[in-house]
DNA sequence: TATTATTGTAAGGTAAACCTAACACTTTGT
DNA sequence: ACAAAGTGTTAGGTTTACCTTACAATAATA
């Protein structure tokens, strides 16, 4: 007896920022090619991309680009933003490079609270403006 | 054609995480009582101590108390001082709530280089000495 | 348009972590 | 010392997220 689960796994949450990525940048995407972007299997996408469609994340059918819906666009926004506040962090305030900050971002983005993202927000703000009291 | 794999899982880390404290607090540890704490059936500890085991991260027969090796002693602190940075960073620069603070480096630990980690210790360092002067 | 390239999917497989049920072994308490 | 309680393991399942292989469908191009 499964019930439909409300949060995303790591995994669904990573394509689905993929393509809403590619929506910002009114890129056509297709499964191949998010496939070649990630670095999984055509297969593999095939199989994530229903899993999405079922979830009403996204619209896509065979050989046509995938688009993303109002909830899609929605879930991965908060997604991205956790993404770039954290890359904003590690960046600003801890003065790691950006590769790296992006990295440990795209991990940490999947499980942090969304509390302590909003501490880290208005902590990096905070210290943008007073760092130059020190 | 598999080699052994230098990093463990996050869930062995878990394990070793648990297994370590016990050792820290100079408490008798046997699987039950692991699996109990957390909150997962005997058997799969039965099957998580083997791997560790093969690891040569634990040294452990049947109903006797787990011990740690040198080298599990090794990989577990680096664990759990990870945590504590983290959990440091988040309640006292952050303002985060104890409870909030553990879970959140309870699975942010596992993912978080070291350099990251590092800057992460010391920017809390440095805030606890600078703070007043904002 | 015919051929080649690209794209998508189905089938079947692997590996990690978990589970329950059943059973065996060990320890404890009377 | 023996029954009850506690502990450990095995066997067999599930789920998730990947994979490869093979084939089917579509798109692009010579």
């Amino acid at each position: 007896m499964k019930t439909k689960n409300k949060n995303l796994s790591s995994g669904l949450e990573d394509y689905l920022e993929v393509i809403y990525l590619a929506h910002l940048n009114n890129k056509q995407l297709k499964g191949a090619e998010l496939a070649r972007q990630m670095n999984i299997s055509r297969a593999s996408v095939s199989e994530a991309l229903s899993k999405l469609v079922s979830k009403k994340l996204i619209n896509y059918n065979s050989y046509e680009a995938i688009s993303i819906t109002k909830e899609g666009i929605k879930q991965a926004s908060e997604i991205y933003n956790k993404h770039h506040t954290l890359e904003n962090f590690f960046e600003t305030v801890l003065g790691i490079e950006k590769n790296e900050a992006s990295e440990n971002a795209c991990k940490i983005e999947h499980i942090i609270s969304k509390n302590v993202l909003e501490k880290i927000h208005e902590f990096t703000d905070f210290w943008i403006n007073n760092k130059n009291k020190l």
